[in-house]
DNA sequence: ATGAAAGCGCTAACAA
DNA sequence: TTGTTAGCGCTTTCAT
């Protein structure tokens, strides 16, 4: 145990400053290439890395980004989460993550949390932001975007996918299809991404002149989905839904068992099942789920390039509202009728 | 944006030294609740936060763990991180993760990056060591916790689930309920979990006076577990196995697919599955997975006490290998016999 | 291109 | 209990 191997030792070993140790560990500086390679061979010998802190608090930037998620069974997080990874450090930056309940209190502490390690950025996935935290942010000169969910607040700039535009696929899809009876069980009610589906969903149904059948919530988790799903099938026969769009395809997942092992109904031949975020399970054959994809990949890519435009030039603060178009999946949940 | 308040700035206002306001922001430091009181009025009025990254330069512990981890696409490993990110949290650490390709390269370049955070402790999941890595940490002074990973490197502490008695507990319970022709399919062969695993199972089937009725490798991963699937039932029926032991739930929802989708079979009458984790689809309706309980809760917690206590103690260093026994939990996937 | 020196924001002796 | 002082390991002027 005899690390912590300081510019110093190698400034010694190498014959040179320290402050030529330090130019030739940071990229832009001038240094000759002899004494950049006797440097390097000293730093070698020793197994000398520089130190980020130390780096982080004289320079003011931490090279960390803050990410703030607070669904993570829902597997679209996860593949997220690595691909923000990935994004990030390919970009020489690392993630330190906070795992939150989505409740005002919560975030609101991990903020402060966050905020004490100098990131140089934050993400927060699906979290529901308060002004308050927002200008939390403003005042410590952290560029903020939120993922997956769009607010009206201010200048926040958000990734999401064009949610209504997707809700609208799902409707005319259906409608055309020759469903009749949509039911539209909704995530939490507050969320950006459950209005606009739902929006976007009643409205085409509204230019397909038909309407809602019936509407259930269960706020994006497993166990009041499947109480969503209950209250639409326990009645009889024609007063149920033949087709059923759920808010996200976690949710999705345990309404058509419930469909399935609790009415033992068929799935779609007595009713129909549409998600949204396209999930890995969706494509699996116990589920074969319909759904409208997120594209994690061009999501990321877009939050790390929102991000990094703010902390590179945090002057030309222009708030975007960026949305990806995704589409709908056809698959077997929805392939009876037509 | 006028953050970046400092103690000198917060001392000033109070009317005390630097260091006392110092003090009032470290837990155990003597100060007067008169200077106390005064100090956070003046924080309060500021909003100033202790920079937790000068902290860690001159305490030498920055209060970061990292974390390590490979297989995010499974869902066990998704509830692990938000355990430990709980447990560590609890205790005033927080984690930084990385995630990686489980290849050797990968791993090594990220001891680096992760070294150079100063991290305090370290807890890789799932990941294959060497012992060049450990001696990497032992020279750095860091302490390393193996989750669901076992080796036999010098003194690495290690916590896994009891694999050997979980493999055990599915032969035996096969057998028992009746099946003949049991067949198993394999995770990533060097990995310790899929080597107890199939050591369990295959030493309870001989103690039974069976044995393997068939075997293929899935490597842990869905697309490799559908091929094994099919190598296995791409035979005339007398030729298939009437069980097949997957070493995870997660190749086990791909297998069961194959086994239902592809080759019009039904589980359990015509083929029992069984896995292992008990990860939360396999509670779901569409695979009802029996499968042995890896208890995530209780390993995290073994690992948070282990890392703490090498960080504590960093002397009395004695690798442990903790095994947690769970139970195997029986559901639809296999009810077929008795 | 290089070295000397100042200082990032904090903790930890040491004195008082 | 409190203030003074010396760094933690690094980047960054500023001379040279």
């Amino acid at each position: 145990m005899y690390d912590k191997v300081t510019s110093h030792q190698v400034a010694e070993l190498a014959g040179v400053s320290q402050s030529a140790v330090s130019r030739v560990f940071t990229p832009g500086a001038s240094v000759s290439k002899k004494t950049a390679a006797k440097v390097r061979a000293a730093a070698d010998e020793l197994g000398y890395r520089p130190n980020v802190l130390a780096r982080a608090m004289v320079s003011g930037k931490s090279r960390i980004i803050g990410v703030i998620v607070a669904y993570l069974e829902n597997q679209f997080y996860t593949e997220v989460l690595e691909k923000l990874s990935r994004a990030f450090k390919q970009r020489g930056y690392h993630i330190l993550i906070f795992m939150v309940k989505n409740d005002r209190e919560s975030v609101e502490d991990v903020m402060a949390d966050i905020l004490d390690y100098q990131v140089d950025g934050i993400v927060m996935a699906s979290i529901d932001l308060t002004s308050d935290i927002v200008s939390r942010c403003r005042n410590a000169g952290v560029p903020l975007v939120l993922f997956n969910r769009s607010q009206d607040i201010e200048g926040v700039t958000s990734i999401t996918s064009d949610n209504i535009r997707g809700g609208e696929k799902v409707a005319s899809y259906l409608v055309e299809a020759g469903y009749r009876k949509l039911a539209y069980i909704a995530g939490w009610e507050k969320a950006s991404t459950q209005r606009d589906r739902e929006q976007g969903f009643r409205q085409e149904l509204t230019r397909h002149g038909h309407q809602l059948f019936a509407r259930e919530t269960g706020n994006f988790s497993t166990q009041q989905a499947q109480g969503a799903a209950r209250r639409l099938f326990d009645n009889p026969a024609p007063n149920r839904p033949d087709a059923v769009f759920v808010a996200n395809d976690h949710m999705a997942f345990a309404v058509m068992d419930v469909i399935r092992f609790e009415y033992g109904l068929r799935v779609p031949e007595d009713v129909a099942v549409v998600g949204y975020d396209d999930v890995p399970p969706a494509s699996w054959g116990a589920y074969s789920l319909t759904t409208v994809r997120q594209r994690a990949n061009l999501m990321v890519e877009e939050t790390a390039k929102a991000l990094f435009a703010m902390i590179d030039h945090p002057e030309e603060f222009t708030a975007k509202h960026i949305k990806i178009d995704g589409d709908l999946i056809v698959r077997r949940s929805s392939r009876a009728l037509r």
